[in-house]
DNA sequence: ATGAGAAACATTTTT
DNA sequence: TGTTTCTCAT
């Protein structure tokens, strides 16, 4: 590639973001403001860094915060350089700790092909570990005490530190509990997700050879997102970065809305104090909205307290106003939306390009069913996670246990599954039995008359063991996913799924399907393909991605919450239940986090390139109750210009004007016949099945993702299938 | 071991 | 108001 010469690749900067690429030496602080570019000024500092400062690719590491934001600045880095980008660190906080861990862990005990926990996991050690500790989980819920124990861990404070801080008999538990399920883990083989930031800074604290190593290897290391980092994370920073001091934070404190996960906005705010003779860099140019748009924002934003003064601007023209509108309930709220949604398509926008954001998953159901009724292809981020489905997870416990035979949470998650005669009764002897011995599980299933089992169960056990073993020998000269296959066989598992007949079950096999190709991909594209490899990406890369990437082809309106837009933009944006209670959250005004609150206003409005609405309802249905709600402070907030105010009311019995009605009922006279049992094609929603009919031509059906919905026969764009 | 029915519950969630 | 989780009965 040719772009790797100076003045070709900084004339496309602007002079902030230009002296951000060019400022390689020593702490440098970014404050990117919200579409400031800062993706641009991140690659182009690798490029530079490669071409102009001689530096290698692996003394790079380039820190984001998802898989997504990665591979998106790996695709750029390597469009721009070529394949030598390809040596570059550049990935997540958990994988590169996930990398230096795999080589560092046998100094704190843990062999190099731990299993990662993820959330479901470390509840059922929780458990596992109040059960044991025979404590009431009424008093003692296992969510609160988990999160107690990621916060700790957050803060680098050990189960020892714990103990030693405790101040109630619940804390007392929490300690209890903590260095209980540490040990767990421990035997198990096995760390939790904040477990690899703090055992990486562990190794590197106490293992000055380690320390030495990789803070040698990073001459310049780069964090995205840095408002978002947690103590960890910054200690881990401070310890990569201790001899070179090159570390180039970009971020924006306007930004940061993950507190309650733990993020210390203090982190960004006192950089400076941090890494002496910082150099700070605003990029206050924004190249996403309109001026009307970044107006309002900023002054939303202005109002909080603890804060960096900062403007944007942007060259984009003043645009349209930001439009309020009030409705008289969340449904006039949606038909509004939607028929607003129907206009801006029929004027030539893609539905891709519009995106609805609210502050609850709740607020998404009572637009879905308009947009279904009105035929408007859509899709909601943030439901169940590929990787998070019981079949999914079943497999993938199976090859945990074929790779790390001590991982015992697998091991219990699929020694019944498929069902097998190896019930809770045993499982809990065989427990017992390794406790006493004070050997793992999985070496107590070789001795089930030994733990006590009855023979039935014994018997079962000995079968299960039997296919595991004929497992692991297979494990050892099969690819990844000729593994996986002979375990979904071997294992009895699809079989199971299959003789169930129903379109759930036909739905997990494709899935299980699926995962396969996973596998395949995952073999073919590594250079050494391992099944802990293997494991350790996928438990890492949990999320619907690359799921979400390829199925967005047609050009779907995006749904989810203000915190799943984050880092997206949209040419038209509807922010939803603007309103007090609902954003800010009842929840936040009780916990004096308004200002977190008031930054996700901000990140949401920042979303918006040319069209931003904030919707509010004077009345909504929460939970059964209708309450009269107030608008939003943070509409209260917005500026007098290039705003402008709206109050829908009722026209005719039937809708919101003209607008809103046109597109919304025009009946079929094809409708199909029904009856209970046909299979149905949905235009938008897919295939699934007729489970009732009622007077007045409402069908109800379920859909191969399992959910059930009513649609009126007279307007659904519903088909019968063979 | 499975399912029906009651009771409890209901921010946000990059890994 | 929906959903999930628990309990009890089968």
């Amino acid at each position: 590639m040719s772009a790797t010469r100076p003045e070709t690749y900084l004339t496309d900067l602007n002079p902030a973001q230009r002296q951000a690429v060019l400022t390689t030496e020593g702490p440098l602080l970014v404050i990117a403001g919200a579409g400031s570019g800062k993706t641009r000024v991140l690659t182009h500092r690798v490029g530079h860094l490669l071409a102009a400062c001689g530096v290698k690719p692996n003394e790079i590491l380039a820190i984001t915060f998802t898989n997504k934001a990665a591979g998106e600045m790996k695709e750029r880095v390597e469009h721009q350089l070529g394949p030598v980008a390809r040596a570059i660190w550049i990935m997540t906080f958990h994988s590169a700790c996930g990398r230096i861990l795999r080589r560092e862990a046998e100094r704190l005990g843990y062999r190099s092909n731990f299993t990662i926990y993820d959330q479901s996991d470390q509840l059922r050690v929780v458990k596992a570990c109040l059960e044991e500790l025979e404590r009431d989980p009424k008093r003692f819920v296992p969510r609160g005490i988990h999160s107690q124990i990621s916060n700790a861990k957050n803060q680098l404070i050990g189960p020892d530190e714990y103990a030693a801080r405790v101040a109630s008999f619940y804390d007392q538990t929490v300690a209890d509990v903590y260095s209980l399920y540490q040990r767990k883990l421990f035997t198990s083989n096995a760390v939790d997700f904040d477990d690899m930031l703090m055992l990486t800074v562990d190794v590197l604290q106490r293992f000055p050879e380690a320390r030495e190593r990789w803070a040698k290897s990073f001459r310049y290391v780069m964090v995205d997102e840095y408002q978002d980092t947690n103590h960890a994370q910054y200690v881990l920073l401070k310890l990569l970065v201790e001899l070179s001091q090159n570390l180039m934070a970009v971020g924006d404190p306007d930004q940061s809305v993950y507190g309650f996960r733990g993020a210390d906005i203090r982190n960004i705010l006192e950089f400076e104090h941090d890494f002496p003779a910082t150099k700070v860099i605003p990029l206050e140019q924004n190249y996403r909205s309109t001026n009307s748009i970044l107006h309002a924002a900023n002054q939303v934003i202005s109002h909080n307290r603890e804060r960096k003064e900062k403007n944007l601007w942007s060259d984009l023209g003043e645009g349209e106003p930001v439009h309020v509108v009030e409705t008289e309930d969340e449904h006039s709220e949606a038909r509004f939306v939607a028929s607003e949604i129907a206009a801006l398509i029929a004027q030539g926008s893609s539905a891709g390009e519009i995106a609805v954001v609210y502050r609850t998953n709740a607020q998404s159901r009572v637009l879905e069913d308009v947009l279904v009724r009105q035929d408007i292809p859509y899709q909601v981020i943030g439901g169940p996670r590929f990787y998070e489905r019981a079949e999914i997870k079943d497999a993938i416990a199976y090859l945990q246990v074929l790779d790390n035979p001590n991982d015992a949470v697998s091991l219990l998650r699929i020694a019944n599954r498929p069902r097998r005669g190896i019930g809770d009764t045993s499982l809990g002897r065989l427990n017992a039995y390794a406790d006493g011995l004070g050997t793992t599980l999985w070496e107590a299933t070789a001795f089930p008359e030994e733990a006590g089992l009855a023979a039935a169960s014994a018997r079962a056990l000995k079968g299960f063991r039997d296919v595991m073993q004929t497992l692991m020998a297979t494990a050892t000269d099969a690819s990844v996913a000729q593994l996986l296959e002979a375990v979904l066989d071997r294992s009895g598992y699809v079989e199971a799924l299959e003789s169930e007949r129903t379109i759930e079950a036909r739905g997990r096999v494709e899935n299980l399907e699926e995962l396969v190709g996973v596998a395949r991909e995952y073999d073919q594209a590594t250079e050494e393909p391992t099944l802990s490899g293997f494991l350790q990406e996928i438990s890492l890369y949990s999320d619907q991605d690359a799921l979400r990437d390829d199925e967005d082809e047609g050009g779907q309106v995006t749904l989810m919450t203000l915190h799943n837009a984050k880092g997206l933009e949209f040419r038209a944006v509807f922010m939803i239940g603007v309103e007090e209670g609902i954003f800010p959250h009842s929840r936040s005004i009780e916990e004096n986090s308004l200002e977190e609150e008031r930054r996700l206003c901000y990140v949401g409005m920042t979303r918006a390139k040319e069209r931003l609405t904030m919707t509010h309802a004077m009345r909504r249905n929460l939970y059964g109750r209708v309450d009269a709600n107030l608008p939003s402070r943070f509409i209260d907030e917005l500026p007098e210009s290039g705003v402008e105010r709206e109050r829908l009311r009722p026209t005719s019995w039937s809708g919101y004007g003209a607008r809103a009605v046109q597109r919304e009922f025009i009946p079929r006279s094809d409708a199909p016949d029904l009856s209970t049992g046909d299979a149905v094609r949905h235009a938008s929603l897919g295939s699934g099945i007729v489970i009732a009919i009622e007077a007045g031509g409402v069908v109800t059906v379920r859909f191969e993702d399992g959910n059930e919905r009513r649609l009126m026969l007279e307007y659904a764009p519903l088909e019968r299938i063979a």
